[in-house]
DNA sequence: TATTCTCGGGAAAGCCCTTTCCAGAATAAT
DNA sequence: ATTATTCTGGAAAGGGCTTTCCCGAGAATA
């Protein structure tokens, strides 16, 4: 194989002088299906491609057909279970449409999936995919809109997951009611004073889960203490520093904290544990998310799952599908999971004035199941 | 932008007529640095550019010049965190060089590593990196390398993180030195009678962690008992079962059970919970790879600490660096970190014919630290 | 037998760029 | 003033492929 003199790669044309064919014969051949070819030039060619070692330069045929197989994906941070597990659905669904997946972490600045959208349009990628929540920061959404306005305006199609803001395809996980269900539910356990751990300020998808997290508690006519709602970086350490706020704050301590993200959950585990505070025996903790990696922590964490492989495949199928021209929204929904780290508050520790909602019932609340045991 | 009519995609050619230039200056001006063009010039193709928003086709511009800015990598399961840790390094070093990153998961089947370099030969990658451990059917691993022979003889680097069995850059974790250091300070630490869980029986990263770990055992003159080395799949559930079969074995419960991955780790840790066994007053559990995500499990959890991002780090480099064509082997020490879930066995609780090596002293042991308290 | 169809093959135009080569102008050197 | 040296710009030849268009030969139809 790649037997030219020149230890060049083999060419087309290679094939088609060996062969003793034309370069459209070969083409044909090395194409199979365009066009038939005799049983007797094929085989020549066949042989000349096996003993060169040839294979098609596929820029060179995305060039001359004009389309691309290339897909880019574009997430915050692969090393983060929630974005990695996206992934993996969105790699599987393209992979078996045969198509390259070309992936870059934006955790860097703000504009690192504009440019990655530019790059993507510049590469006549046929699709890119943007895995995130979007910021509060709207020039920079205005300018990534423009981009990716001039993508699909050139044939490709784009989509997202999280929220609706960019006009594309988007997959919607439905954060606000999921933080509503959860909030229903703890509510439901008798717990009453609560905090939240709620992310970075300027990110929509902890907003959401907060204020989602706020209606559900408002519900159950229990308020949330605006003091209790502290910021921090939607990782393992800032879980645990924003629980060190919490604790900084002094007695009481609330019955029930609640991470925006299961990783700030650990984070905030961690804290707790290092205060000899028991989880769930002094303070109830929740998260959201359910990482596959993170539900054997103990005590179990009580979380809303999503069902994240799934949003990349979804995402994937979105952006693969031809037909649909226009933006659509999926919205999939998170499903509330107790487990051990809320308990039920024990009723002689409740206060007097908690009483179930009196609009709306807590037979709404969506199914919560306690899996495994 | 983009105003031509057929809603198609400028091309250079609609820059340079509507300019007023030839192709070749409006190529000068694009590409700004090849050769010099008058002001006057370059400025109305630059607002040529603006007003068709023009963006050069690279795969073109990679056709035409011969090179391609992509590198190809492959992993087993993008979404194990240890592989997405590697992923973040190799994104992080191939997005700073310019690189545009394509990414795949080959869990599906043996074959499909060397499926994806072929596919990245075909797109004239200018790099592929394979991450994950070798297994031990050579029917497919010389096929591999014969596909990467093809790759690299054709121009392309090549590098892997893992066994360096393929006759191109590695990236090679210390895993049987790791495991030796752990089995002897694990020994030091009072236990005696060791169970491995031991990963798929094929997968060579598996094989040298527990190899490693029996040579460990035996510098203390500790057995390791075969039929206490059982295999399960490298995953969480793979854990959980593996550690189910040495609770099905019965009684004597090993001292101490070791997992060569931490997520195995975390499986069988699910499973002796589930028995009621505790860890570490029934029973010591140490895991490998000190997974990020893990590291506020609880028990906290010893294992043999690697620098996953740092492997995606130095493999990128090794690929992108243009000097030294012949493979080079960077060793990547483990380092041994203790933490609760393998307390000092108390002495009354140690067998009579326990004794430190006589051969090599313990002082011979990587240095162990017990990080975050 | 004459006429129309396939059918298999090649020449060549195209895809969108880059880069070499060449020509003319402007500047420098003698 | 003449030659030699830059500079600038354009024409055109690539790069490696697909695909249209055309042509001759054999098959099918009348």
């Amino acid at each position: 194989m790649d037997v030219r003199p020149d230890g060049q790669r083999a060419t087309l044309q290679d094939v088609a002088d060996r062969a003793g064919v034309s370069l459209a014969t070969a083409s044909r051949v090395v194409n199979d299906g365009s066009r038939k070819v005799g049983k007797d030039l094929a085989d020549r060619v066949n042989k000349a491609v096996a003993e060169l070692g040839y294979t098609a330069n596929l820029q060179a045929r995305a060039v001359a057909t004009g389309q691309s197989t290339m897909i880019g994906v574009a997430l915050r941070d692969i090393s983060d279970p929630y974005f990695s597990s996206i992934a993996a659905g969105l790699i599987e669904v393209a992979d078996a449409g045969k198509l390259l997946v070309c992936m870059t972490s934006t955790v860097a600045h703000e504009d690192a999936e504009r440019e990655y959208v530019a790059l993507m349009r510049a590469q006549r990628a046929r699709a890119v995919v943007l895995v995130g929540s979007r910021s509060d920061n709207t020039a920079a959404r205005a300018a990534l809109r423009a981009e990716l306005d001039a993508f699909t305006r050139s044939g490709g199609r784009a989509a997202c997951v999280g929220q609706n803001l960019l006009g594309v395809d988007t997959v919607l996980p439905e954060n606000r009611a999921g933080a509503e269900a959860l909030a229903r539910a703890l509510a439901a356990l008798g717990h009453r004073r609560f905090a939240v751990l709620a992310g970075p300020r300027s990110l929509l998808t902890g907003q959401e889960r907060t204020n989602g997290f706020r209606d559900g508690l408002r519900a159950w006519s229990v308020p949330l203490d605006p003091a209790r709602v502290v910021h921090g970086d939607l990782s393992r350490d800032g879980g645990y520093q924003a629980m060190s706020e919490i604790l900084a704050a002094g007695e009481p301590l609330p019955d029930c904290v609640f991470a925006v993200s299961d990783i700030m959950a650990v984070g905030a585990l961690a804290r707790l544990r290092s205060a000899g505070v028991d989880v769930p025996g002094d303070i109830a903790l929740a998260g959201f998310d359910d990482i596959p990696t993170l539900r054997d922590v103990y005590p179990p964490l009580t979380t809303v799952r999503l069902p994240l492989r799934r949003l990349g495949e979804i995402a994937a199928r979105l952006v693969l599908s031809d037909d649909a021209p226009q933006p659509r929204v999926v919205p999939v929904p998170g499903e509330v999971v107790l487990r051990d780290s809320t308990r039920p508050r024990p009723p002689a520790a409740r206060e007097p004035e908690a009483r179930p909602p009196a609009t709306q019932p807590p037979a709404t609340q969506p199914p919560a199941r306690r899996p495994r045991g």
